[in-house]
DNA sequence: ATACATGCAAACACTTTGCAGCACA
DNA sequence: TGTGCTGCAAAGTGTTTGCATGTAT
């Protein structure tokens, strides 16, 4: 084992604006997008590029959560804790699940068929209450 | 409730040849680009769009599975039960996971927010066989 | 006959990258 | 003072869509 070389980083302004464009949004799991507006609306001058190469950086050091959603932006955190996920199919929106982690879930994998896993994530899929509410507005006006 | 109206749809060749593509490469998790490769050999005329609009379609009336992935291609698959996967950090590569299906996970939910929960995937991440070995391969040559 | 389906190309959403200049350590 | 970082713009990946034409029922 070769000494792991402490990936090189320097303490931006960028980069720390963008950590606090992720904590000022702590909970509603923003999209790059979201963090980038907040950033660029007050520093007209940071480029997307930059939060995007910034929000990589912070998730490979642990300071932010990256949530990878199917068919959608990429979502942070700050919570750094593993948990698990609710998404909306209608509007896209997602929340954390109130339910715990299961640490060992994949001791259930009877084959892996050499595949050495090392997390996993669960992501529970259906309406929210908002979108929900929308439908059944819809479904009695017909 | 009014009559649910069954979605509409014709049996074109484009749609047989899909399925049969979907079915030929059973078991591989193909992504819509390996099927279209597959269709578009034999029948260059087909196109993409037409791949993409008829994997929905079949995937929307259950005859074949979507696989959602983040960060990657959505990939489909015959097997239509419910099932979770493992996906190689390195390649990108899906297979299926040998567990059983959890179907009242969503019961340990202690808090909805009003969410409407119809179902949920796991997905399981590592490295698979094959890039495990490159990745010993690439750690002896320094 | 008439919707649904197709083919094409353009648009779309999200993210990455090449490059020249800048600034943190 | 040098390498990591930035801004810009362009390219890349995967998917959807507008529209005129075609075709299954």
């Amino acid at each position: 084992m070769t000494a792991q070389t402490a990936a090189p980083t320097r303490n931006t302004v960028q980069r720390a604006l963008v950590m606090d464009a992720v904590r000022s949004l702590h909970g509603t799991h923003p999209t790059s997008a979201d963090i980038y507006e907040i950033v660029h609306a007050e520093h007209p001058h940071v480029s997307r590029a930059t939060v995007y190469r910034n929000l990589g950086v912070l998730a490979e050091r642990g300071e932010i959560l990256r949530v990878e959603v199917p068919n959608g932006a990429d979502r942070y955190d700050l919570r750094a804790t593993p948990h698990y996920h609710l998404k909306c199919q209608a509007c896209g929106c997602v929340l954390d699940a109130d339910m715990p982690y299961h640490a060992d879930l994949a001791d259930e994998l009877t084959d892996t068929h050499g595949f050495r896993v090392t997390g996993h994530t669960i992501l529970f899929t259906g309406l929210c209450a908002e979108c929900r509410a929308a439908a059944q507005e819809a479904a009695i006006r017909g």
